[in-house]
DNA sequence: TTGAAAGCGCTACCAA
DNA sequence: TTGGTAGCGCTTTCAA
């Protein structure tokens, strides 16, 4: 492996090393003849900076911590990939640790994140309580939540509306004529599973609709959860309640209320309507294919990677840290699961 | 931020540096009075060292390229995951490229290899020829063919025994009491492609069992491929073909071919067998589930990292690279859509 | 078995 | 606007 050095197309181009880098990083005025000279010899030599030189003299290491409770969940597999591309357009990398949504291996990725010496941090918090990371704001690592509001003070959150997502959902079940109403909700805690129980209710309550409560299931965003919320319904279900709305709080769990419900050959959409939240792949792929409250996965992750690289700048120039608050619109995409009319 | 520092540490074990690295990195033997007092001090500083540091005096990255068609395609994100965790468990990293399933894309990558300046190379083949990753060895990079082979000499392979995929698939089909046979096929000339064809056209030879060339369709592993297949099956099929046994390449095209046949409300697996190839999740999720030849994608990943590490210290040894070719079984999982007895 | 010191490739300070 | 050069934190000779 032969390494170009600096010193090397600085000799080609008859300049000094300190020109070149003057160059390549555009951090001082360079006479445009050597400026030329610089481009052409890197040409030449086919030169590629040595990034762990450059780290090293920098302390900047240009990686970003991704965390989040689980990579293969479709949802967040999106978020990471909206930042990742934004990381890669400003030529930063992430580093993605999965927390298999337990806090406690939050904790245990502090470590990994200040041994990388990442240059800060976007948290897609596992709990109630992330304040395991609050480590990395007492070493001035810039730290962003997306998705989830970790209820940390002092920093920056990229969220959606969740509850009016809620909101969109009921509705949308009550105008397709659906007359009973039930829940599959979220993990306990989590700032957006809380969130679209409570636009659900909100609606519940002001429109003039029957929720029962047998039909309200503990989920935990996993398919598997889902599933359980199907046979459950199943069993408790009674013909004079048909047709019924169901509100699953995530898309893994909608699939897994519609394979029951498919498996058990009832109606769907006909007695049994279904509605997830976050529009990942899979719902367009199952049979019937899934209604659900499309979350901006994508575009959180990006926004909060670019909130993260500001406040990395910020800090270079040794001003304090801005806190905003981002909150995206959500949209409801009607598909045939609760296509009744 | 506070950098503790291996000088630090060796204040506090009143040692040298030197003394330091060799009880951290095992390269020289230590009294074993000094190796504690090191340990100690390493301990009560919290020192993590500066991997930068590390890999700009050493000329490694401890980074491993690994270069595939499609990281949204579930099978190749399996296969990533098992390549990572081997890497992670020998305390190295992974660079993923996708290359969006183009030869031209693998190309440029090679560039972005060179400036990661990466200890390795794990290469999914995107094409017929992957002729540019030759670069790398010229750079001394080792190469390590995971999943297909990318028909370049004096390279390690780790594959599956996908013809054979073909034969288990097929035989089931028949056994299942199908009476005339198709196949979607996946893209031209990647080699997991070619072979399950392959082992398919051997057992209709062998076996006393139509095949009608109306029923084979192109495909190129994506689930749109798929739903093309599924609609052109539709249309040319008659009643006296029926029952009717596909094969799809890969199973995000066989989860299409149900799709549509869901969607035209026609008998599966009554009057319509599927089996698809990977085992992804979905192929569990669908309604009806999907039966599969379940294929080794976690341990193909695995082994691949495995081979290319193996490689790397032999090269630091200055021996020249070794060159195997593994080749893992596969796996017939039976599941609704085929499940007509 | 140990320590002193050179140097990996780069950036940024200082002086010109 | 430029060049010389110190030094980022580490590993690895070389000498003891």
């Amino acid at each position: 492996m032969s390494e170009v050095t600096i010193i090397e197309v600085a000799e080609e181009a008859e300049v000094s090393p300190a020109t070149v880098s003057r160059v390549l990083n555009d951090t001082a005025p360079v006479s445009s003849e050597k400026e030329e000279k610089v481009k052409k010899a890197v040409e030449k030599l086919n030169y590629k900076p040595n990034k762990f030189a450059h780290a090293l003299r920098k302390q900047r290491s240009d990686i970003i911590g991704v965390v989040v409770p689980d990579v293969s969940n479709p949802y967040f597999a999106t978020l990471i990939r909206g930042a990742e591309t934004y990381l890669h357009e400003t030529n930063k990398s992430a580093l993605i640790c999965d927390t298999n949504s337990k806090t406690e291996q939050e904790g245990e990725y502090v470590n990994t994140l200040l041994r990388e010496r990442v240059d800060g941090v976007i948290l897609v918090s596992s709990g109630e309580d992330s304040k395991q990371l609050e480590v990395l704001l007492k070493n001035d690592i810039p730290l962003v939540a997306a998705d989830r509001d970790p209820h940390l003070d002092n920093i920056s959150k990229v969220l959606a509306h969740n509850s009016h997502g809620g909101e969109l959902a009921t509705n949308h079940l009550i105008e397709k004529g659906y007359k009973s109403f039930g829940f599959v909700k979220g993990p306990t805690g989590i700032s957006t599973a809380v969130s679209r129980y409570k636009g659900f209710k909100k609606v519940i309550n002001e429109r003039d609709v029957t929720i029962n409560q047998n039909f309200v299931f503990k989920g935990d965003y996993t398919y598997e959860s889902g599933r359980e919320a199907g046979r459950k319904l199943l069993e408790r279900v009674q013909d004079d309640m048909l047709p019924i709305g169901i509100i699953a709080a995530d898309d893994l769990m909608g699939l897994g209320v519609l394979w029951e419900l498919n498996s058990a050959g009832v109606k769907v959409p006909g007695d049994f309507g279904v509605v997830g939240f976050d529009d990942i792949l899979m719902a367009k792929l199952m049979y019937p294919s899934l209604s659900t409250v499309a979350m901006p996965a994508y575009q959180i992750g990006r926004e909060a990677a670019k909130l993260v690289i500001e406040n990395i700048k910020r800090a270079d120039q040794n001003l304090n840290t801005t806190k905003t608050e981002k909150v995206f619109e959500v949209e409801l995409i009607e598909r045939k699961s609760t296509n009744r009319n």
